[in-house]
DNA sequence: GCGTCCAGGTCTACC
DNA sequence: GGTAGACCTGGACGC
């Protein structure tokens, strides 16, 4: 079955799925030579349903789901709000443009539909990969996010795993997430938020529509062990909110050599980026990157 | 092959 | 509020 979704204006789809790493963590899947991103959708515990997504032209997506002649109304509605959500189809970054227009150094990002950053379907899968990018290598971080889809979650296709659900992490030990999962002390804290999720403790999910300010969401999310101010200025990102930086190592290497300094304090990055309001981690994280938007493929 | 060192964020205890 | 040390893994390195 196939289906087209309408894009916004200065929409670009590689450009939103290679905006950070996401993009190459299970479930997610790309094709390079067909140039085509796998996601999976779950309309219904259970119902798993890989989509596949490609340019169809500048103003449509397209989408396929192999194998299938059809899908119900339910699921089709689910797989387009699925889609939307994570590409940020829904969202309005005129603002953030305009900004953009101001700066020279940022005229490129409306030229080239920039901005838009990859997201998981749900908040709990882009929480739980957020805490497996902490204090370790990206080969450590994927190898988490493999162990977790492989043995925590269901399999749809032949070798082919959704990321697990709250549930599922949550009937687990403490000890099998550190030996099979390999996630070392991390484990506490994913086997705390999943159980607080599966006991209706904790609502991450209205995250994604919550009306409270920044400061007072950022400090919702850094309630959760695991999310110092790196994880939760990522996560706020993912929100949509671009209120905080997030910075970790990588960020300050790559703000050294692109300012060509030789130390810099996070501080003085916070500094620099203050002119740029309510979007400066989105500026930052797009200035930090720009090398990456001359190829379709950059990692 | 084995042991040692190091990098990578967050938490906790302490000042 | 700021700081030190522990946490855990995998990679690099020396032997």
């Amino acid at each position: 079955m196939i289906f087209a979704i309408d894009a916004p204006r200065n929409f670009s789809l590689w450009y939103t799925i290679y905006s950070h790493g996401w993009c190459s963590l299970k479930p997610f899947n790309i094709d390079k030579e067909t140039a085509v991103l796998t996601m999976v959708v779950q309309p219904s515990p259970g119902n798993i349903i890989p989509v596949q997504l490609s340019e169809l032209n500048r103003k449509q997506i397209r989408v396929q789901i192999p194998g299938k002649k059809s899908v119900s109304s339910h699921e089709k509605k689910t797989i387009e709000s699925t889609v939307k959500t994570c590409l940020r189809l829904t969202e309005d970054y005129s603002t953030f443009y305009a900004e953009g227009k101001q700066y020279k150094q940022f005229h490129w990002v409306r030229k080239w539909g920039a901005g838009r950053l990859l997201r998981a379907p749900s908040v709990f899968e882009d929480v739980v990969k957020m805490i497996c990018t902490t204090n370790c290598s990206w080969g450590l971080t994927t190898s988490m996010v493999n162990n977790f889809c492989a043995k925590l979650g269901t399999e749809y296709d032949e070798g082919k795993y959704s990321f697990p659900t709250p549930e599922a992490i949550a009937g687990c030990t403490e000890k099998y997430i550190r030996k099979e999962i390999r996630a070392g002390y991390r484990s506490p804290y994913i086997l705390e938020l999943s159980k607080r999720i599966v006991a209706n403790d904790i609502d991450i999910e209205s995250w994604r529509s919550s009306t409270l300010p920044s400061g007072e969401l950022f400090d919702e999310v850094r309630s959760v062990k695991g999310l110092g101010p790196y994880a939760a200025g990522n996560i706020l990102k993912l929100l949509g909110r671009y209120d905080y930086l997030g910075i970790d190592s990588w960020c300050r290497k790559q703000f050294r050599d692109i300012h060509k300094k030789k130390k810099v304090s996070d501080k003085f990055i916070e500094r620099y980026y203050q002119p740029f309001g309510k979007w400066k981690g989105l500026f930052f994280w797009l200035e930090l990157t720009k090398d990456w938007y001359d190829k379709k493929f950059p990692f």
